[in-house]
DNA sequence: AGTCAATGGACTGGACGTAGACCAATAGAC
DNA sequence: GTCTATTGGTCTACGTCCAGTCCATTGACT
């Protein structure tokens, strides 16, 4: 009684080898704004412990960063690797070859995508919060709304991401930044519009204080309301 | 700026050495149900592909298993590795040692199954069913209420993954068949009661009824229910 | 009875990743 | 100015894992 479930079980054990894995984790750092520009990574000692790689490994991939231009290292004591001011601009690979290569995963990715954060937003407000997590949380939406084009996706997924945070569930936030991060190369192929950023900007603010205010319901309603806008613009874009 | 996300992504790149991992997966595969007793194993040199790992790590898990009684291999054509008709019975680690162990990741792990068994029903109650997948739900729906108390885990597994499954989202049934196992050693903790199993067989027809009516508030609301009872149970029984 | 395709079983050379030690530079403390 | 703790930079010996190859066994088909 083999059936399709064994694509889920018998998936690849690992997606590459360390050192790619060790590059996207700490890409996933960056474009996410979990470490934003002039921040220091951990020293790559402790980095490495953390990730579970060899330093050796770790400094490959810090290196690919280097040249990539995410990165820079100074040496000596209160040195480190700090992440550049100026971050490279995603190549704007064109969305018709995105289609045609993510098409297969898109819907895989919108659907889990959805029961993550829509499941978030809902857990988020069902806990109650420390002052140390609300501040966090509205902290993140301001930066939000004062984003330009140019750091907005960023910052939004910043945003989102304390969410998951907030739910007190590590591995929930680990899996929202995953998925986050394959809808990425999409969401970069879509220009990016003003009157969309301000609605979104709304949407935040009423998943936010529906998250604050202890209410689950509307705080699960809203993010989906914010979900299938992006969605729905996204299939447009796409056709 | 850096905050407490980057447990999240810098969490580590791989949690063991391919060989623990082929084994874990392969025991996934056991354990929920995808391959039951009797069943054949795909080829050693196919399996190791979709694994990514190579044939010499394959065999070495296999071989694990083998000394476990979890499987058997027979040679020659029409020969194969076999799931044993007998599996070894979990040992029943004391509760009290497992609280200590998972007490820190136990609300994880409950958080995120609670975000995505709800999501799963709803997003499968969403979808427009094929008659195969309707088929395969009834049929994994009937095995578990045909199932005894030593078999009920391993079919209850498999009729929760049948629900990730027609979700047509591979990463969802996958991310819900890790939390599961995570789950998997504190519920073998917990004794299983024939009313409690009656009660969960009535909310497993009631979900099934909801996706296959197209009704997905109902199908969360009632899979949030089912959980419910299974969460306070854990938690009664470790306090 | 013989054939043969598919499968598990075994071996080897090389590439990759790791652990650990050591070097070099830097900026604050004194 | 000197010292020193901390950090990135470098090297080496070792273990793990892998791709590829060939062998051994089996049972259905002719």
């Amino acid at each position: 009684m083999v059936v399709q479930a064994d694509d889920a079980v018998f998936r690849p054990v690992r997606a590459g080898n360390p050192f790619e894995e060790t590059v996207e984790r700490l890409l996933q750092a960056i474009k996410l704004g979990v470490v934003v520009p002039g921040d220091r990574l951990p020293p790559e000692r402790e980095l490495a412990t953390r990730l579970n790689v060899s330093r050796v490994t770790l400094r490959e991939a810090i290196h690919a960063l280097t040249e990539a231009g995410y990165v820079e290292s100074r040496r000596g004591r209160y040195g480190g690797t700090f992440v550049n001011e100026q971050l490279p601009k995603p190549r704007r690979t064109p969305a018709k070859r995105l289609a045609r290569d993510l098409a297969a995963g898109l819907d895989d990715a919108l659907t889990l995508r959805f029961v993550l954060e829509t499941g978030a937003a809902e857990a988020a407000a069902t806990r109650t919060l420390t002052d140390a997590e609300r501040d966090h949380l509205q902290r993140c939406l301001a930066d939000t709304n004062a984003a330009t084009l140019t750091d907005y996706r960023r910052l939004d997924s910043r945003l989102h991401l304390a969410i998951a945070e907030v739910t007190g569930s590590p591995s929930l936030t680990s899996a929202m930044a995953d998925v986050r991060m394959r809808l990425n190369e999409l969401l970069d192929a879509i220009p990016l519009l003003q009157p969309n950023l301000d609605h979104s900007n709304e949407q935040h603010r009423a998943v936010v204080d529906a998250i604050l205010a202890g209410d689950p319901q509307t705080a699960r309603q809203t993010m989906q309301e914010h979900l299938a806008g992006t969605e729905a613009l996204l299939r447009a874009f796409l056709e």
